[in-house]
RNA sequence: GGGGGCGUAGCUCAGCUGGUUAGAGCGCCGGCCUGUCACGCCGGAGGUCGCGGGUUCGAGUCCCGUCGCUCCCGCCA
């Protein structure tokens, strides 16, 4: 935690109206200020520093809004002195005082307050603290995120984490702001639902009244939010919780806000145009990235065919190259095998650079870790290669890889060959790896691109079957031919921002027809569609409307912003990564009639609490 | 489900090749101090070395297991 805390309290001060008619403070600590000097003033709030000199103690009292110092005086301070003696840090007071200026040579320049304090004529202890088990504010080294999670409500006292949550305000504020001037309504949908089919584990909830069944958390209101364009809505929002019981990432937490957003009547360039307007403005009032409209756009196809994933970052090159044309009559056993089983060859030209032996050695195994069987590596050298590989290709396949991939003298080239998707996976990756080692990255340079024409299904080797791209009730784009699964675009689009997906939607099938073939495709029976989400069929039967819209994860969003390390930071009360919250101990263990309340028998008991 | 890293005082960490009484800084407690703002000075307390087992004359250190935190892969839009 860095101790830059007051440069933050500035920009929230706008926010935030003057306390009046209070009796325990009538001004913030961060707003006593030279305009309030030889004002009688009451400021109240945690004491973040005691500096007791025997016959005059200073206090930093601190709020949300900043630190002012308090200064008691034995003569003028009464009873206020000898409690001053007393406090520690975090006891919770309210003192009331006249603002002076310091004199100068006893300004500190470092805190917006600090050409006054307050010198206190009367101190009132409202509450008061044990030793907090880490400082608040004003050192170096971090402390454990652990302990932070213990003891969050701390944590949250401490500037960052303030910072955060304030930012976080700030951008669901600009966004309803937006939203409810476009004519969009909030309307709250279930959290306890039935399955929705999206892939990931629900979260289920046992029902006491239908003993057997469960309600499951919602992994998103897609369903809900396509029955409000049904009902006419017509433009609809929601900030929502959305549950996943997948495993957590730096990036993720089993439960998440999204902003969820639906419009009737619309086509594709309309959800992206007025998405182009809300980015713009919720950008503008948080401090975000500009945004030139129309923004970029970028076919699947294109971003896999170069970035090798759908979620480019185009902040930098190393661009993905095919180098299958080089090698097609190649008598190494490797790339050979690969090209005749159909797989490609593909390769990225890292520039010049100097690696040592054991960082190439950490490519490969990274290359591995991503799912390859290997990687090669080169440096272009003379008209060849100096690589453990070079002696497998013959002179004129060398010159043809060089020429394909713009080698130069010396230009670190990595090969990987396999399956497509596997080469795209590991050098999508890689190359993200590589322009973070390389530093070629502008950290200054923010570069926002829709991603358009993703197909409508993709084909999943292991299981057989095909798969919704997106999910199962997006429009196809065109002409859909259900006989040709792969030949289907869809009318889905993401909004990347710097290689991080913040945002995706679709147009939805509002003809009941046509999603029975999408299910016919993924091969959901009509008997098991039906089951399952016949609600949404039979809603599709009576007149929707052609509708479509976008959901934003607005933690990841917010983590971008706050350039935080990991979504945690930007959510007030977040688990760990094994999906424990360490503040209450949940996931916890139930007491036996609870249990029979709801008809749930364990199979295998856990551990008691921890 | 798999792989990597970490776990020593309230906090952040050091602790060599196994060696005798486990350290530092900050914090905490007591005393002194009228211009500090990471106040200063003097003194002090504080440890199940995550937990369990093993090897050894001897384990914070080595081995096995386990728990927790974390990053990554799988999984997850």
């Amino acid at each position: 935690m860095s101790s830059a805390e007051q440069g933050g309290a500035e920009r929230t001060l706008g926010d935030l109206p003057d306390p009046s008619a209070n009796g325990y403070r009538d001004t913030w600590c961060g707003r006593v200020l030279t305009d309030r000097v030889d004002d009688e003033v009451r400021v109240a709030g945690w004491v973040n520093r005691r500096r007791d000199h025997g016959g005059l103690i200073f206090i930093d009292l601190r709020d949300r809004t900043g630190i002012v110092q308090l200064v008691f005086h034995p003569d003028t301070s009464g009873p206020a002195f000898e409690l001053a003696h007393r406090l520690r840090a975090e006891d919770v007071l309210s003192v009331s005082g006249k603002v002076v200026r310091r004199d100068a040579e006893t300004i500190n320049p470092a805190l917006p307050t600090g050409e006054v304090e307050v010198a206190v004529a009367a101190a009132d202890l409202l509450a008061d603290s044990e030793t907090p088990p880490f400082q608040i504010e004003g050192y170096a080294d971090d402390v454990g995120e652990d302990t932070r999670l213990r003891y969050r409500y701390l944590d949250l006292r401490r500037a960052p984490m303030r910072e955060a949550l304030l930012l976080r305000h700030r951008v669901t504020s600009a966004m309803r702001e937006f939203l409810g001037a476009e004519g969009f309504v909030d309307v709250e949908t279930p959290v306890l639902t039935r399955s929705t089919p999206e892939g990931a584990r629900d979260f289920l909830v046992p029902s006491r009244q239908q003993q057997g069944s469960f309600y499951a958390l919602p992994q998103s209101p897609q369903l809900y939010k396509q029955l409000l364009m049904v009902s006419g809505f017509e433009r609809y929002f929601q900030i929502a919780r959305c549950f996943r019981d997948e495993s957590t990432r730096a990036d993720r937490q089993p439960e998440f806000t999204q902003l969820d957003v639906e419009m009737s009547f619309v086509g594709v360039d309309d959800v992206i145009e007025v998405n182009e307007r809300l980015l713009s403005q919720v950008f503008a009032a948080v401090g975000g990235p500009e945004v030139t409209m129309p923004m970029e756009r970028m076919a699947y196809a294109e971003s896999m065919e170069r970035f090798g994933t759908d979620r480019p970052d185009l902040r930098f090159g190393l661009e993905l190259v095919d180098l299958g044309s080089a090698l097609q009559g190649t008598e190494f056993k490797v790339f050979k095998s690969v090209l005749e089983g159909g797989g490609s060859i593909r390769g990225i030209n890292a520039g010049k650079r100097e690696v040592p032996r054991k960082e190439l050695d950490g490519f490969i195994s990274r290359a591995q870790e991503l799912g390859a069987k290997g990687l090669v590596w080169a440096f272009r050298e003379g008209d060849g290669w100096r690589s453990p590989t070079a002696k497998f290709l013959s002179d004129a396949e060398l010159a043809e890889l060089n020429r394909l991939l713009g080698a130069e003298e010396g230009d670190l080239l990595l090969l990987v060959a396999d399956k497509r998707p596997v080469t795209d996976a590991v050098l999508g990756q890689m190359r993200l790896d590589l322009g973070e080692r390389f530093g070629l990255i502008d950290e200054n340079e923010d570069r926002l691109v829709w991603i358009v024409d993703f197909p409508l299904f993709l084909y999943d080797e292991a299981e057989k079957r095909w798969d919704a791209m997106h999910h199962p009730f997006t429009s196809p784009a065109g002409d859909f031919d259900p006989s040709d699964p792969g030949a289907a675009l869809s009318k889905a689009y993401d909004v990347v921002w710097n290689g991080q997906e913040i945002g995706g939607g679709s147009i939805r099938i509002h003809d009941a027809k046509v999603q029975g073939q999408v299910f016919d495709v993924l091969g959901i029976a009509p008997e098991v569609a039906e089951a399952r989400f016949g609600f949404l069929l039979e809603a599709l039967r009576y007149g929707a409307p052609p509708h479509g819209g976008i959901a934003y994860g607005i933690d990841r969003f917010v983590q971008r912003l706050a350039d935080a390390d990991t979504i945690r930071d930007v959510i007030a009360f977040p688990k760990t990564a094994s999906g424990f919250d360490l503040l209450t101990g949940a996931p916890a263990p139930v007491d036996a009639v609870q249990l029979r309340e709801v008809g749930v028998a364990i199979h295998k008991p856990g551990k008691a609490g921890h």
